[in-house]
DNA sequence: AGAATATCGTCAAGTATCTTGACCATACGG
DNA sequence: CCGTATGGTCAAGATACTTGACGATATTCT
């Protein structure tokens, strides 16, 4: 056995970066099994990354394209499987005939509180696995993080 | 929990998951950024996981089948893409007549290179934002997360 | 008011990634 | 040699996302 290469040493990296995808991809994996297994079948990583942005009373869709990372035809055929699904529903706007409004259907508002659920016993786990000062320390570097980089473009202050 | 909502709306989730999967997103759009303003314009993320996953002296495939958290036909089609825009290359393995080793090529080593710059330009970005300690700790947890985690099957003995 | 312009949402087509299923070639154990 | 497991490939389909074009409504300017 030729140990050119030690598996441990040269193989994986070991970067912020790294580190961050592992642990965000080891959580959506375990999230959308859970929801799956809850019976919300048309889950998906991507569909939960747009659901994070639509408050529970509902929202706009052009503010969501604004908040999404993505394109606004991105956003629709989102919204479009989403509402296909009957998880949510696209209303005219009152207040602006270009405009929609988008908001959960009860079918959502249930996935939403599964998730919650969900989301508390995988945290649970975390803690379970890490000990809770230093979970407490991951979150508060976290946040650091993201509110540290939002590239003043967007994020100026007060409501947008 | 403290809880402030300065946050516009009662908007954005802060949770574990999210955190991570922002952060996640942030470090990929970043790297993928600057590697493509350094000339490697075939850069994507999934390319990245993959990439992550080859030591610099090279692999088996089914190796990387292994490592990889994907089918092996995936890890099949992103090759045959980096092989063909000339960062890998596969000969055929001299011990095993059905395998394949994959490497990489100047320009993969260079891209390597070029990788592991701006992993560090970046990394110092954020030292700068959220301080040395925050980074230290921040690393620290993802790395008990990552190690707690692993399901035994190839943390357990020396040689695999 | 009327024209130019901007915003909102949609349609359509194309690309990248990943999944499943089928298949062939080589290795290995009897 | 034969049966089975392993390594890799081919093909088809699903999902997510991108770009470009377009119609409808709002807003601004004159």
């Amino acid at each position: 056995m030729v140990k050119e290469l030690d598996e441990k040493t040269d193989g994986l990296p070991d970067h912020v970066g790294w580190r961050l995808w592992q642990a965000s991809r080891a959580w959506q994996a375990e999230f959308a099994a859970a929801m799956r297994a809850a019976g919300h079948a048309w889950f998906s990583e991507a569909r939960a990354g747009l659901l994070g942005h639509i408050p529970r009373n509902g929202t706009r869709q052009s503010a969501l394209i604004e908040r999404a990372a993505t394109s606004k035809q991105a956003v629709q055929q989102l919204l479009d499987g989403l509402e296909a699904e009957g998880v949510l529903e696209r209303l005219p706007d009152p207040r602006d005939g270009r405009g929609k409004l988008v908001r959960y259907t009860r079918k959502g508002l249930d996935a939403l509180r599964d998730g919650d659920r969900i989301k508390l016993q995988i945290e649970r786990g975390y803690i379970d696995r890490i000990g809770e000062q230093r979970f407490a320390v991951l979150m508060d570097a976290l946040r650091s993080l993201d509110a540290g980089q939002g590239d003043a473009s967007e994020e100026a202050s007060g409501s947008k």
